[in-house]
DNA sequence: GTTCTGCATTAACAAAAGATAAGAACGTCA
DNA sequence: TGACGTTCTTATCTTTTGTTAATGCAGAAC
């Protein structure tokens, strides 16, 4: 049950057996059902979550109610309306499941009593985010430097697996795109490889 | 020379006078031209370096040697080719001055000593990224969620000194478009006002 | 002052994406 | 089985951006 998240852990910190211990026991083990929303729009995000099983999507909403992806999260990723999270502010990020999902759930109270009683968590926080920032910038250069076809070929190379776990129009939005022109490209590259 | 990185420490975190000292003291001051490369491409980037004054861009080269951006930096900020500075990998970011900069450096051998014996630079490394993150995923929502013309009000809106300090084909490929595009913008913006 | 160079603008055309609507494929549920 | 809803696809048209090239402008170097 907690496998993933000590796998994790280890990834990035050396944690003495107590401590480590120490970290997992301020998670609580949850499961939530396929399209359940973590975080609702202008909910004050009050946790972070480990994703140990399923799939869930960020997403903004548009004036016109339309929804647009922001990240795609797939086992073994920290989640949370970060920004919310932080400043305790209404989220405009919404969180929704795409599978069901087994979480284990880091109330925000208990992050900051492992901070202070638990120095690693310190640690192993900032490496997360190091790691999550890179990740961001890459995104971001792929925006400035690629077209979205090129975007889309380097998505389904890095991760072949979301294709077959979100719904074609939540990785267009993701993408930058209309769903419709996604559909337009698919096409393209199809052509191209005959 | 130390006072805005003073500032920007005590944002963050409440330093005893002796730790901000310990954490100051490992700071050496550099003052670089304009148009200096602080990171090559291909280059090991193994310094941080805080923005005391000027501003900085950082960078991609396309294949047909052409300068996309992708951050940039005025006073106050850290800067580094963080991917290469953590992993001691070549960069694929070139970070340059567009102005005469003054600037406040730390080794990263110095940031790690830091890291043990300073416990608090944990902290503030930690709040640091997740600012820088929150920022960074502000700018993916921009790409997703507005078209370019969109982004450049946005943009102008939130630090119109960009639009002083940076030349305009270097804000167009920050914003993920040709310099021609956001010329015609300007254009279209120019004549709504009328 | 004159030349040179780099940058912003404008124009004209090609290529791609957005918007809208209509049809096809698929699973769900009565 | 059949009706419904959802998603993906396809088609058409409009809007925007990319591309290339020409023009204008201003600062730097001589």
């Amino acid at each position: 049950m907690f496998d993933l998240l000590q796998q994790t852990m280890r990834r990035y910190v050396a944690w003495q057996p107590k401590e480590e211990r120490q970290f997992i026991e301020a998670f609580v083990y949850r499961e939530v059902p396929s399209q359940y929303r973590l975080v609702e729009y202008g909910e004050v995000c009050r946790e972070i979550c480990f994703l140990n099983k399923g799939c869930v999507r960020l997403y903004y909403l548009t004036d016109d109610g339309e929804e647009v992806s922001g990240f795609l999260f797939t086992e073994g990723l920290f989640l949370s309306a970060l920004e919310s999270f932080l400043a305790e502010s209404p989220s405009v990020q919404v969180l929704e499941t795409v599978e069901p999902c087994e979480l284990l759930v880091l109330p925000k109270m208990k992050l900051e009593k492992l901070y202070e009683e638990l120095p690693k968590t310190q640690v192993f926080m900032r490496k997360l985010l190091e790691e999550r920032f890179v990740n961001a910038q890459k995104v971001v250069a792929s925006f400035v430097l690629d077209k979205p076809e090129e975007r889309y070929l380097k998505l389904i190379a890095a991760q072949p697996d979301l294709l077959q776990r979100f719904p074609q129009h939540v990785l267009a939005t993701y993408l930058g795109i209309t769903p419709v022109s996604l559909s337009r490209i698919r096409k393209r590259i199809r052509e191209m490889k005959k």
